[in-house]
DNA sequence: TGACATATATCATTTAACGATATATATTGA
DNA sequence: TCAATATATATCGTTAAATGATATATGTCA
């Protein structure tokens, strides 16, 4: 990924795709690292270093917004940019997925 | 994917994933170089300097292997190690996507 | 009151990818 | 024949991404 900026090629890494398919929902930081977990049923993990740093990114790119701080969370949520660059993004993975299966005799995916 | 090598997690960079798969027919670089650009459509391009770093890593790792040197050319192929770390993380990737096909309202992958 | 979960944050480090660049041979066509 | 282009391999130095370690503060509960 390195040398270019992944997002100004609009690509994903594995954790931005999973922050972002978290705040499909409004969460906050902690509740994003719960969900990574669960969700990947511990196939993936993010720690709090690899949370804030991220966060900082995808808002700074407009991909996230705050919401409504309850407290002293801090709650995001995707915006609309966010998530056409996502489903954009699960369409590029689907692909490589769909190149794998062609090249190997495995189980596609339609 | 720093801070620790995506080869001792059992995972593939998307480098490394498209590599392998041009790899399950033997092929020297300048050809992997090219069937990572038609086979992605152009998507996704490898040039030199990411290509040998790769496959200098791969080899060390034992997911290829060099065969046969008839001229200049080095040709590599997978290993059968290598095909089983490139199967699983085609299944890794497939569950990424079935993860996002359930969020999102997308038309899952089976 | 001590342990644990919740919650946010930063710094320094390692790994990954890659632009730039260099080198050499083969092919093609003006 | 000579220049341009394609084929083919290789390295150096830089940028970006992820993260271990660490710090801080609050809430909960036994």
């Amino acid at each position: 990924m390195p040398r270019t900026d992944s997002l100004e090629l609009g690509e994903l890494t594995d954790s931005m795709f999973y922050i972002l398919l978290a705040l499909t929902t409004p969460r906050h930081g902690y509740l994003v690292m719960q969900f990574v977990e669960e969700t990947t049923r511990g196939r993936m993990q993010i720690g709090p270093a690899s949370m804030y740093t991220i966060i900082k990114k995808l808002l700074n790119a407009g991909l996230i917004e705050p919401i409504d701080g309850d407290g002293k969370k801090k709650n995001y949520q995707i915006t609309h940019k966010g998530r056409s660059i996502l489903t954009d993004d699960v369409k590029r993975r689907q692909a490589m997925v769909e190149d794998a299966c062609a090249i190997l005799d495995m189980e596609g995916s339609q």
